[in-house]
DNA sequence: CGAATTGGGTCAACCTGGTTGATCTATCTG
DNA sequence: CAGATAGATCAACCAGGTTGACCCAATTCG
């Protein structure tokens, strides 16, 4: 079962978005900064809520997803990715060493570094924010179906240029 | 020029997102964060700049924002559009009052209230600022193509629950 | 070997964008 | 007239940053 689709339509049926009157294009982009903004405090409302409650923010939610997703990073390039200086980032790396959700080793070969990784109960406590925001992205995903996501996900990505929180 | 695609696929060329294995599902909704995460990054990034020079930051563009779209606002009800208490709000919306952006009124029918719209000027830079927002959304968009667009625009809106900056 | 560089820790001062709470004024409404 | 409402303002506090200076230990370079 399968329809003729026109790939790459010109003329009439095209309506590609940029084919948009002006104003209706204003609205438009207008309208994509406000669903930008409400979706992004939508999916760390849960998260926030959850860190409150041990006494964190947000920053300690960045550290322990870039440490989870880098084991034995070091702190120069944990600073590096999160894009903060190493004094914002000495706060909150405290409480989660003394909350013993990270560990740190010098390790051998340069014993001037601190390698970070999460321990069990880091990764755990991870595990569950994530899922705090998996929640409210699975149930858009299913509701929109595959290919609104691969839309969204196309246009995302361009938007961010491709970046990344991986080394 | 046209190809054969499949209309809603079921069985096996389905693929709905729900159906990927639970690790690969885990990543893509790890990674669906970081996407909506560096993307609202660089969509604030250029209006920062813009504001910075100014002396101005985020919440000034909020401010005139939303004064924009809802001119003859008064300053309760754009408090609670911001979703920021009074105090807060009270800084920056005096020195768009003294940049001239912002202009009040007390209405005759009810001379406690300040009614609040754009002056000329104030229009310009917004328009200005926003200006920055719709080109990166417009390249994306372009690249991306409307039936992606539309997706992204379905997703979003889905993600935000349908809030809205409009009273 | 000694000197410079690098990774990290810490202190101080400062900023934005908020918060709660109290108090004050003017104005409107019952 | 009494009470509610819209707003202004003061104070203290917080998170999440910034820049700049300085120190220490370990590594690397000439």
């Amino acid at each position: 079962m399968s329809v003729a689709v026109p790939i790459r339509p010109e003329a009439e049926d095209a309506r590609e978005w940029g084919d948009l009157a002006p104003s209706e294009r204003e609205r438009s982009l207008d309208e994509a900064m406000e669903l930008i903004h409400f979706a992004f405090r939508r999916v760390v409302e849960a998260p926030d809520r959850a860190l409150a409650k041990r006494g964190m923010g947000r920053l300690h939610h960045r550290l322990l997803y870039v440490v989870g997703k880098n084991p034995g990073i070091d702190i120069g390039h944990t600073c590096e990715l999160l894009g903060i200086t190493k004094q914002a980032t000495h706060g909150p790396l405290r409480d989660l060493l003394e909350a013993d959700l990270v560990e740190v080793v010098r390790p051998a070969e340069d014993r001037r570094r601190k390698t970070l990784s999460l321990t069990a109960e880091g990764e755990r406590f991870e595990r569950h924010l994530a899922a705090l925001q998996h929640e409210v992205f699975a149930e858009a995903f299913q509701r929109c179906g595959a290919d609104a996501v691969e839309g969204w996900r196309e246009v995302m990505d361009t938007l961010g240029a491709g970046r990344r929180l991986r080394l």
